[in-house]
DNA sequence: GTTGAGCGTT
């Protein structure tokens, strides 16, 4: 039961109004224009941004609106969820996070709460506390939390549907009968 | 055009 005072706050299934959307599900094709175009016709709109995946340069799928006027951007909120783009049905809601994060480091940016005798280094802040290094070494970002670095791709094993196209694909490899002539 | 679930980099 949520206390009657944290109504107003909103939260993931009931963010509170703003003038920025989250857009998600998107096709990993659909682009900053297609979208702009789209909810512009809502009212005016400050800026569009896909929220590109910083190892891969590709889309992650969703994207923020912001309007210019919050009650634009609850119309178009009412009036775009559920519709398609490229083929996907997309879910729109307002934003819970009011901007985009500011980068991590991958290194621990707090002041130590208290320092073990030998070499000046609290492993509990070690465990709960320090940015999360991503695995792979190699000066790639860093995580915030644990959380997010567990969600990421790189640890996501593959769906069945990307399992069983790879197991048919090699199965049924044959002689090349022909191959499409390139010209 | 690797899928799917998913609230963010410069």
């Amino acid at each position: 039961p949520m206390s009657s005072r944290r109504r107003h706050m909103g939260d993931r299934e009931n963010p509170m109004p703003s003038r920025c959307l989250g857009i998600f599900g998107l096709s990993l094709y659909t682009t900053e224009q297609q979208i702009n175009h789209i909810f512009s016709k809502y009212g005016p709109v400050e800026k569009t941004q896909v929220v590109i995946d910083a190892k891969t340069g590709r889309s992650r799928g969703f994207c923020f609106v912001y309007f210019e006027s919050q009650d634009d951007a609850k119309v178009a909120k009412n009036e775009c969820t559920g519709m398609e783009i490229d083929g996907r049905r997309i879910r729109v809601d307002f934003s819970i996070t009011q901007r985009a994060h500011t980068p991590t480091p991958g290194i621990y940016m707090g002041k130590p709460t208290s320092v073990s005798r030998d070499n000046g280094y609290d492993r509990r802040r070690d465990r709960d506390d320090y940015y999360y290094r991503g695995g792979g070494g190699g000066g790639g970002g860093g995580y915030r939390d644990r959380d997010y670095y567990h969600r990421s791709y790189r640890h996501r094993s593959p769906s069945p549907h990307y399992r069983r196209r790879r197991y048919e694909r090699e199965r049924s490899y044959s002689p090349r009968i022909e191959t499409r002539s390139k010209g």
